[in-house]
RNA sequence: GGUCCCGUGGUGUAGCGGCCUAACAUGCGGCCCUGUCAAGGCCGAGAUCGCGGGUUCGAAUCCCGUCGGGACCGCCA
């Protein structure tokens, strides 16, 4: 070892005892005589203080050290004097008098400074020198909550009886869902291995195994656009249980969270336990979305009632095509100039509104786009439902139901962002229950599974498949968090059947169903045990815990928007022979 | 595929028609300095302002295009 100890444990008990150190040079303070080097590991950092009694031969080589240069220090651990201790460090209260300093490694001047949180370079910057990147305090600390995270997850699901097993990378594309990254075949010229959007069925051909509870912390693989929240490949606990219904799932993975929150992230408080569970249906109406942010009010409310003889043009057109008027309302928003006004109108078309009515509430009367048109008796039943004082301003959006709830929901989380509403260090998580099991895809005339194709349809609604499969509900489930859906589950379909019908619904026909998954139904065969489970996102859990902007923040490794990774520059030209024996040709 | 925003020494910013022969901080090089901890002081090197075109007497600054990046919509069972 060329070690003793770790840069971050040294304490006054260290006291008196000669160690080895070793390290990068995180600051340097040449003072012409004594030198302090702060020498620094992934555990801390420690001052490293080199005086002039020193050999000359030493004191030279220490001379030309700079930042980030790869040290191996020996010296004595010291209190230090009375008055000199640094209460910011951990170390702060000791320092090592170096007795001798080798240079393992000198680095070249960096593209950026590694010490200090301020002055970030640009991100393209920061992922090309990931390496350099990932040793800034905050980048560590970021890999080592998701390792505890990850390690919580493990150990939890272990006592549980939980099993962890691996599933292939390589395996078989599927019809529905994401695009596929496809991977050819060298020995079938012409076929393609599929990486896993996830191990779906796998795991479920897992409970027809008897695994009975399985975990696995599963990369997954989806040739989409990326997001701050999305990647091409990100990681899930992913998770299935036999013999159990819906709440059983739920209650395990709650039991989880709760526990682990407090143990790796003691800052973040929980808005509510047991956590609430809304119906689909419900969530949107209240949120205009399936992921809200539960961590402030601005609910979307309801006025049709209101409005139904209104004056106004646009209120009366989208009732009158059955469509509704929702609004919000801002808190102390009654101000806000025509330029303010205009911003959120822009948003709100960008989120497919045809425009964004307002009424500020002054002490002079209503004000805003639909002022003139509102009767005192509107107004009052107005104020009165929407809980509207001075100085708040209503936004409505009038228009078919999906739409209003979409343009409200988005300008929801403009104006949390806008007005701070939304306190950082809760976590509020929900379960969203009751989704539709199928929507109809206008594009191409067919019916989509709103969930997946395994996913249990509500045994009430089965008579619905002939009927009305709009109204047919399933036993899926997610669980939000914060504005974002941080898993996302279901009760399986274990009945061949079942199965059956609803990949008939779905379009497919009978030789498309035995090719693409012929493997499944099969197994259901032979005996599948009901089971169900779900999958949360590892990645945008540690986002929220480390109070990071975006999941690149918290993947060693991400590509970045465009799928790229930067510093590898990946994906790359590969050499002809390579293309040749995987029988592939490029089209110029 | 679409909308919006950004692109100035190694890094982060300022400058937003002429005072720019481009400023500041930090890093880098040199000198001074024995208690600092974002050490300090002095000196110095380092940018044809992403790229191309246009407008103008004059462009880092305005316009168009393009490339790169980011946020969002579409997409993401």
């Amino acid at each position: 070892m060329y070690k003793t100890h770790t840069c971050g444990e040294l304490r006054a008990t260290h006291a008196g005892k000669q160690v080895t150190l070793a390290g990068w040079v995180h600051r340097r303070r040449d003072h012409g005589g004594v030198i302090f080097l702060d020498l620094r590991d992934r555990y801390g950092i420690i001052q490293v203080t080199v005086n002039p009694d020193l050999s000359k031969e030493t004191l030279e080589h220490v001379a030309n050290v700079r930042m980030e240069w790869v040290l191996q220090v020996t010296g004595t651990v010291h209190k230090r004097p009375a008055g000199m201790e640094n209460p910011k460090m951990q170390t702060g209260e000791v320092e090592i008098i170096a007795e001798s300093i080798d240079v393992l490694n000198p680095a070249k001047t960096l593209p950026f400074m590694v010490s200090g949180e301020n002055d970030l370079p640009d991100e393209n910057t920061r992922l090309k020198y990931r390496y350099l990147d990932l040793r800034r305090e905050r980048m560590s600390r970021n890999m080592i909550l998701r390792h505890k995270v990850v390690k919580f997850m493990r150990d939890f699901l272990d006592k549980q009886n939980f099993i962890e097993i691996e599933t292939p990378i390589l395996f078989k594309a599927t019809p529905e869902g994401a695009r596929d990254y496809l991977v050819p075949s060298r020995i079938y010229p012409g076929q393609f291995y599929a990486l896993p959007q996830s191990p779906q069925q796998l795991k479920q051909l897992l409970m027809v195994a008897g695994m009975d509870r399985y975990f696995q912390i599963a990369r997954c693989f989806r040739d989409e656009d990326s997001r701050g929240d999305r990647q091409p490949e990100f990681t899930q606990l992913d998770l299935e249980m036999s013999f159990v219904h819906r709440d059983d799932v739920l209650a395990l993975v709650e039991a989880l969270y709760t526990d682990m929150i407090p143990r790796v992230a003691p800052r973040k408080k929980l808005l509510s336990s047991p956590w609430p569970k809304f119906s689909y249906k419900e969530v949107v109406e209240k949120y205009g979305t399936d992921k809200p942010d539960l961590r402030f009010g601005m609910e979307l409310i309801d006025v049709s009632d209101i409005f139904t003889k209104s004056d106004f043009r646009v209120f009366q057109s989208a009732i009158e095509s059955g469509g509704v008027i929702k609004c919000i309302v801002a808190p102390g928003c009654a101000d806000y100039s025509r330029k303010e006004v205009d911003a959120l109108t822009e948003s709100a078309k960008a989120l497919g509104a045809k425009g964004l009515a307002t009424l500020a509430v002054t002490g002079e009367g209503l004000k805003g786009t639909a002022a003139k048109f509102v009767k005192s008796e509107e107004e009052e039943a107005v104020k009165s439902k929407v809980g509207a004082k001075e100085g708040d301003l209503i936004l409505f959006a009038a228009d078919e139901r999906a739409v209003v709830n979409k343009v409200l929901g988005g300008l929801r989380v403009i104006f949390r962002d806008k007005l701070d509403l939304a306190d950082p260090d809760l976590m509020a998580f929900a379960w969203i229950v009751d989704f539709p099991m199928f929507a109809w895809n206008e594009e191409e005339k067919k019916w989509d599974a709103e969930h997946h194709p395994f996913t249990m349809p509500q045994l009430d609604d089965l008579p619905k498949f002939e009927t009305n499969p709009a109204e047919i509900l399933s036993d899926a489930y997610d669980m939000v968090c914060n504005g974002y859906e941080m898993a996302s589950g279901s009760i399986r379909i274990h009945r061949s059947d079942i199965q059956l019908k609803v990949f008939q619904l779905l379009g497919l026909r009978g030789d498309e169903i035995e090719q693409k998954f012929g493997h499944m139904l099969e197994a259901f065969e032979y005996g599948a045990p009901p089971h169900g489970g779900m999958a949360p996102g590892v990645d945008r859990l540690v986002m929220l815990l480390a109070d990071e902007p975006n999941i690149r923040e918290v993947i060693a490794f991400p590509k970045n928007q465009t799928g790229r990774d930067v510093m590898a520059d990946a994906p790359s030209e590969v050499e002809p022979k390579q293309l040749k024996e995987l029988h592939i040709q490029i089209k110029e």
